[in-house]
DNA sequence: AGTGCAATTGGAAGCGCTTCCATGGAGGCG
DNA sequence: CGCCTCCATGGAAGCGCTTCCAATTGCACT
């Protein structure tokens, strides 16, 4: 038996105020002497009184409800650690920022992704929104929900998102280009790299900073092959052979990813060749699948749970005003190459 | 520029009926005019009329929010494809039903794990609770959610947790049994098993089904060793040696899910154990990492994103009063055998 | 003593929706 | 033809909270 829950006025009453002063308790307002305060508070206490979000949303006119939106197609990856944890990040900032968020999968296949997500907002009643890629370059959809009088922020954007909105991410053209250094230390000249799928700019800056090492090498397009897959494991697997046979008989493989990396792996070893000693492998964003595959894998570490949370922060401090300044701010994130074992020296 | 959202009355006043016939039709209510129905939803087509959801659940007294709790310590295991599938099937189920579900991560370990949740539905004013493992075995937890007049439906639940509430689930013993039949009919007669956390019903009752299997075959403790993860690919790793370096020199290897078989897997790639030659592993569930690894788990497929979704479909079936059975209804899904190539034959 | 202002509190009016109850007309029946 | 019932609709009263504005008090300053 649910027993009737007790309300504002209940704790007004038992405090013996009036509820505007319990609501300014409630919500930390100023001009509340420190008695009354502390009154109001016990009565809360004893009552077990918790505030009517609903109520609250209503009368107040803001529904403290964000909207994340990611674009996977969540029948082949519901594994995909990296929006995993972006919402995990997300959640955890949320609970402590007392806001709610409602995670929604439109895959970008959808005909009309962005009446779609639109409709998230005006239905939801939502008053931010976080993009996750490819929507974070997406303009015309991020000015269309700031149309709409709601706030914006972008998770790595890869160039045309960034100044539209606040935003969060590492820098993918020096993660691209650190991993990239690192196995030119290491003496190899004949590179694959499977880059991402299009749209997704910024991990296209990946193969940005791939391109920039090589360039400074003096080496460029005739010493790497560049395919592009879709994130997916499976996608490593297809595009591998390809990389293999090519006649440049590549030393090394950059991935985009490390799902991709993990399906280049499997592929490998699926024709017998020993890693590294017979091809080295490298991935990025250092995912639990990372240190899963044998051997475990080299990558580059970006911190994906704090991308999420500092998404959240930045869309609470636009919609509560602590954030005014007209420009748009982007918060980058450190990235590390992490060494494993998919990548040594080149044999002759 | 947000240009003020039509209301209830926007719509009553341009179809010309009072605001309640509008919440007639909007809700699908009786008695009312096909003719005055059409005219209603003309007006709420033109001026993209949504309702407030707020202001709906402030007055209907039903806030239409389930939560969905999960044990899993999220920092070491954002990518659970366990919680994470559960999570996905939750949430599409949910849109299509019109409900909202928070997600919350509450480990175990959390001292007061029970009144952080409970407090969870009062706070938010859940409607609905579905819990996971080892939740969905909280007999107390369920009953205090319960008394609380918050519905229940347990995902997995072992056994204490059934009857008390509705649920869903695979027949975890059956799947456990299935699993070790085929190993002992590729010749198998020494095990290791490779247990889920204490307290994970469900998961016990996978060990359950592989101790009858051998029993049935005349074996029994003296043939096999088992041991107690707890999911994670790590402690898959890390109980490996001990199962190897066993006197009773166990030829397959049984895990209760596919973590710990991928970590074992790695283990045994690590001191040059050929597989399936040399050992033969199995997981549980059927996630993408059986798919990722090399070579391929043969693992026990699960329905999980179903089982997301069905759990939904039976809190809201009750909650909206389509179920009103007082018997606890228990939805049992199918399981299934997936043979890849961890396993083979044992040599001799 | 008079004026002004800040601090503290409360009254009242909704936010946008649903629920309860009343109303009027159409049909059924003896 | 009168009485009862059923259908279709509307009026009014809130759900629990915040916001706007008014009221009261205390106190500094002239």
């Amino acid at each position: 038996m649910t027993t009737k829950r007790p309300t504002i006025d209940d704790v007004a009453r038992l405090s013996g105020v009036a509820r505007v002063t319990v609501s300014r308790v409630l919500n930390g307002g100023p001009n509340v002497r420190d008695e009354v305060r502390a009154r109001v508070m016990q009565a809360v206490e004893t009552l077990a009184y918790k505030v009517n979000p609903q109520a609250r949303s209503l009368a107040g006119g803001a529904s403290r409800l964000l909207a994340f939106v990611f674009a996977s197609d969540p029948e082949n990856e519901p594994n995909s650690y990296y929006e995993s944890a972006l919402e995990l990040g997300a959640l955890r900032a949320c609970l402590a920022l007392g806001y709610q968020v409602l995670v929604q999968n439109v895959p970008q296949q959808t005909p009309d992704h962005q009446k779609r997500i639109l409709d998230l907002i005006t239905t939801q009643r939502c008053e931010g929104l976080i993009l996750s890629p490819p929507y974070s370059d997406d303009v015309a959809l991020i000015e269309a929900a700031l149309a709409q009088g709601c706030k914006v922020v972008t998770v790595s954007p890869g160039g045309p998102g960034r100044g539209k909105a606040d935003g969060v991410g590492v820098d993918d053209e020096a993660g691209g280009y650190d991993m990239t250094r690192e196995l030119l230390r290491l003496g190899h000249r004949r590179f694959g790299f499977i880059a991402g799928l299009e749209g997704h700019l910024s991990a296209d800056r990946r193969l940005q900073g791939f391109r920039r090492a090589l360039a400074e090498q003096g080496l460029g397009e005739g010493d790497c092959v560049v395919l592009r897959g879709d994130f997916t494991f499976r996608s490593g697997t297809r595009l591998a052979p390809e990389l293999l046979d090519h006649p440049l008989k590549p030393t090394a493989l950059v991935c985009a990813n490390d799902d991709m990396a993990a399906g280049v792996l499997s592929a490998a070893h699926a024709r017998g060749l020993s890693i590294p000693q017979d091809l080295s492998i490298t991935g990025f964003d250092d995912a639990p699948v990372a240190g899963i595959v044998w051997p475990p894998l080299t990558t580059v570490h970006q911190p994906v749970k704090v991308l999420g949370q500092r998404a959240v922060e930045l869309l609470v401090a636009r919609l509560t005003g602590v954030n005014v300044s007209d420009a748009a701010i982007f918060d980058e994130l450190e990235h590390a190459v992490v060494t494993r074992q998919t990548t040594t020296a080149p044999h002759l």
